[in-house]
DNA sequence: TATTCCGAGTGATGCCGGTCACTTTCGGCG
DNA sequence: CGCCGAAAGTGACCGGCATCACTCGGAATA
């Protein structure tokens, strides 16, 4: 949480690095560069501030709770990522919470700043875009998911798109590494925490998968693959 | 479906309304008008185009279908609006079809002069950017409710909505019309037309709602959102 | 006016998966 | 090395709602 000023510069934030140098010069004293630990809170939803935020190193985890107490992941960000465009970009309040997963060091700007650089630069307003549409399309595939799937096969579907990021061994097999924790795979597709434990079981009992020292290495994606498509049928 | 160039002009298209003369101009030897008959199919899941379209007068429906024959509605959109940015933007398929559910008069620009027209002027990708994060917030919401609503406060949720931007009458009801087919909400909220048909029915027996010869009438707004609000519990 | 369709309304059935309530395992840490 | 809290694993229960299978009404069409 402490402040380290002109240490760090626009120019480190991928999304300005392409960037004339009067604009960055100008994002230079704009930014507020500041640390997170694992935890904290970054945006809180309902609040009323309107800043951008920059992702420069660690992780944070966009959230939303219902005061059922349920927790809805939406998406996790990692370097190079921004957030928080959406309050700056049309003035409502923020729609759901951010939280820092790892220790984190983020950049944020003021919400006319953004709208400035963002709309008068080209380039910028081209990756702001894509960000944005990247998003829509993620989120259309997951309303997809929880209309037409069953809980366990969102798992499924969620281990298969681990495993596709993750790296591959020489066997064909992909280790995901770390280990997600089942509490955080089942708030990323809507189930419970026992639910996404089941299958998992299920999924090491017919040898598709297997729980490693630090590693969860899905022995058959093709086999899992077909656990989903069976079911979502399409393409 | 048939051509009339010249006769309408980008200054009719709100997005571009406030454009440079030149800009319009580029736009107006760009752009492709078209009509399109109720239940014609303007893009298609998957296809290789990367138009983006214009809505000038009429309704169209973005929908994704699941091969188990469900149908998912994302989103209607009617004049002024416009769809297929994300596959300019991003060059990736299409990600949803859609279609007109009135007829419509539409125009549509190339993605290379879109990308262009949306990042060299400040107010158009400002607009292009308010329009996403609406689609963003709209998706975060459908999210939530299809994570930590059941399917029937689902359906009171999307009859609320509807009754919240529909007509008041001096006794404080709202008239809903026309009167949207049962199947249709259903697609909406992702549940079954049965399951609407009940809940609707539901809705009568407690004289929250009332079918009358055109026009859905909420008599007591507030009960319906304690029925919503009871369940979603927050804010 | 008879015919056809499409939307609405409803009962019966079955099962998926959320909830509760434990036990077991694991990874630090004093 | 044993303690403790967090994560994982599992069984039992049962309620919500999707599915199937009809009937009914009303509006358009012949």
């Amino acid at each position: 949480m402490l402040l380290m000023k002109s240490k760090y510069l626009a120019a480190d934030v991928p999304m300005f690095a392409g960037l004339p140098p009067a604009v960055q010069a100008f994002l230079d004293r704009a930014l507020v560069w500041r640390r997170f630990r694992a935890g904290d809170e970054i945006i809180d939803r309902q609040s009323e501030t309107r800043d951008v935020f920059f992702v420069a190193e660690g992780k944070v985890r966009v959230v939303i709770y219902s005061v059922s107490g349920r927790e809805v992941t939406l998406d996790d960000i990692g370097p190079g990522g921004h957030f928080g465009e959406l309050a700056a970009l049309d003035g409502e309040p923020r729609s759901a919470s951010v939280m820092a997963v790892e220790p984190a060091l983020i950049s944020s700007l003021g919400d006319e700043a953004f709208r400035k650089v963002a709309t008068e630069n080209p380039a910028m307003a081209l990756s702001v875009m894509r960000r944005l549409a990247t998003v829509v399309r993620t989120s259309s595939n997951r309303i997809l998911d929880l209309s037409t799937l069953g809980a366990n096969n969102r798992v499924h579907a969620e281990v298969l798109r681990l495993a596709r990021v993750a790296v591959k061994r020489p066997d064909g097999s992909a280790a995901i590494s770390p280990i997600p924790v089942h509490s955080d795979l089942a708030s990323r597709v809507s189930t419970t925490r026992e639910t996404a434990a089941r299958v998992m079981g299920d999924l090491s009992r017919q040898d598709i998968l297997k729980r490693e020292k630090s590693a969860l290495v899905v022995l058959d994606i093709a086999k899992l693959a077909t656990l989903v498509e069976d079911v979502r049928g399409d393409f």
